[in-house]
RNA sequence: GGCCCGCUAGCUCAAUUGGCAGAGCAACUGACUCUUAAUCAGUAGGUUGAAGGUUCGAUUCCUUUGCGGGUCACCA
């Protein structure tokens, strides 16, 4: 038995009062004609035509709002659609039907209103009753939340704010904050123009396995799950890569996938334990041609979800209307810090010279942790405007090939709006002898028992002996990039249930 | 995981050096036939996140703990 509020034993007495009264409060069928939106727009087209015949229309909405008048009462419902103002007369329907209502219907109740669209004296467009009935009683009541329309700004009042209930229950904050249903609609727009993008330049969308017996293409720490039939462990994947390139070598020579990534890492403003990945992969292309498609794909998507090519995040005007700026990784350190890397070829050479940085940073850290320190620290914020940085140090970018003239420096490069990584991409390594190096370099081990080691992907370097073309590839973070055209400042905002602690009974 | 901040009515927030826990909205009763954050009069609503301690007395001070937020660490 639930632990009912005051205000809930108020309406679960209702609710038995309607129950008595042979009300079924949860009928099974409505009878709705028009959507809100569609009745409103029917009675705008034909408002100013002389002796035009009534709309007539049944809706259906939750209750928003209710001001009692006496013999008369004005209600605000909404639908997925919009709002209309609902106008009850006891003159045209009886006091008893008006009393009626304001003694059943709550706020949040899901109602269904007949009668004609009307222009009030004060000019809202409203639906004059004609007969209504209860759709669905709402026991708890909604936060409360009262908005107001000054000057065609919606103003709202005492709003429900709490983080941590907006998150935790999650129905409760978007049946009451219209802002943060449209924060979804975007993000739903935002995966629909990458999907007509990557489909008009020819890529096909495929699924890979999700539950994987060996995790890579990325390094965190993956979630671990179990088969119980077959007895055997599994990885939740940290990311499609290894899969997709699979598929270059079976033939598919465009091919991308959207979908979700596992990370069993920290929690913060920019990493949820699950998240929305994007990741192409590009037969016969290299990492300048990926950065060409990168620059084409935010600009085509940017203006397919805003209509526009420039938006404001924290404050600050992005543009995508023109080429992204290129900074070589190296110079840009150098110019940032006055630290070359390639003068300090040893990691604790160059955290030898990190230390007169104004920066916190592990001095038992691996070279190239330490360099990505340093992008991390120094410039990632400084990448407001979109940005590419490319050509990284080898040992973090296991995956990536080497440059012709330098073997220590890959051809890869990463993305940057608004101070957030967004895009990670290189050529990728089609040499199965060189990639077997690269992994064994990163400390990956054939010994499948030695739970310390991350296992090496003895199938993947199968497939590529097969034979894999030059190729390039792309991984993006799609929540990141709805954070960017959204203007929300933490990740939380752009996914509907987000990952909270479980609450202790 | 470390550090800092928060948790008070359904929602948003107050509460003096430790001294009877309040307001607006929502709810309830009543008035009101074009209102719109409707208005007006009245009523009710609380284990102050939880447990323990100090004190004549704790929302307030101390300890432990839960959850959230920020930040750092971790993070191809």
């Amino acid at each position: 038995m639930a632990d009912y509020s005051n205000l809930e034993k108020v309406r679960l007495e209702k609710l038995n009062q309607l129950k008595d009264l042979g009300v079924d409060p949860y009928p099974r069928r409505t009878k709705r004609t028009h959507t809100i939106q569609e009745a409103t727009e029917a009675f705008l087209a034909i408002e100013k035509v002389q002796d035009h015949e009534p709309v007539q229309a049944t809706l259906t909405g939750r209750i928003r709002s209710v001001r009692p008048m006496g013999k008369v009462t004005f209600a605000h419902i909404e639908d997925g659609s919009g709002r209309i103002q609902l106008f009850f007369r006891a003159n045209d329907i009886g006091e008893d039907q008006v009393t009626f209502f304001k003694d059943h219907f709550d706020l949040g109740d899901f109602i269904q209103a007949a009668g004609k669209v009307f222009r009030t004296r004060t000019g809202e467009v409203s639906l004059w009753i004609s007969e209504y009935a209860m759709l669905a009683k709402a026991i708890t009541p909604l936060p409360a939340a009262k908005d107001q329309v000054v000057e065609g700004e919606v103003v709202q009042h005492a709003t429900l704010t709490d983080p941590e209930t907006r998150f935790r229950q999650r129905y409760a904050d978007l049946a009451v904050n219209r802002d943060v249903r449209e924060v979804f609609r975007t993000r739903t727009k935002t995966i629909r123009a990458i999907q007509h993008f990557m489909d008009s330049k020819g890529f096909l969308e495929v699924e890979t396995p999700i539950l994987q017996p060996i995790y890579g293409g990325a390094a965190a720490q993956p979630f671990i799950t179990h088969h119980n039939q077959l007895k055997q462990d599994l990885y939740l994947r940290i990311s499609f890569e290894l899969y997709l390139k699979r598929l270059l070598v079976g033939g598919f020579e465009k091919v991308y996938e959207i979908g979700r990534d596992f990370r069993n890492e920290g929690v913060s403003f920019k990493h949820n334990p699950e998240f929305t990945q994007m990741e192409f992969y590009w037969a016969y292309a290299d990492y300048q041609d990926v950065m060409s498609l990168t620059e084409e794909m935010f600009s085509f998507v940017v203006e397919e979800v805003l209509g526009t090519k420039s938006f404001t995040y924290r404050g600050q005007e992005i543009r995508l209307d023109q080429p992204w700026r290129r900074v070589d990784l190296r110079e840009g350190i150098i110019e940032q810090t006055g630290i070359d890397f390639h003068q300090h070829e040893t990691a604790a050479d160059l955290a030898k010279a990190m230390k007169s940085l104004d920066m916190e940073f592990n001095p038992k850290a691996p070279r190239g942790k330490l360099i990505d320190d340093l992008l991390g620290h120094f410039l990632e914020p400084t990448f407001i405007q979109p940005t590419f940085v490319y050509d990284y140090p080898r040992e973090i970018s296991p995956l990536a090939k080497t440059k012709e003239e330098d073997q220590g420096t890959v051809e890869r490069f990463e993305g940057f709006i608004g101070g957030l990584e967004l895009c990670n991409a290189f050529t990728e390594i089609n040499d199965p002898l060189d990639q077997e190096e690269r992994f064994l370099e990163m400390g990956r081990s054939y010994s499948e028992a030695d739970d310390e080691h991350h296992p090496l992907d003895e199938d993947y370097l199968r497939a590529m002996r097969y034979g894999m073309p030059p190729s390039g590839g792309f991984g993006m973070g799609v929540d990141r990039l709805v954070m960017l055209l959204t203007d929300q400042q933490t990740i939380r905002e752009v996914l509907l249930f987000p990952h909270l602690r479980e609450i202790d009974k």
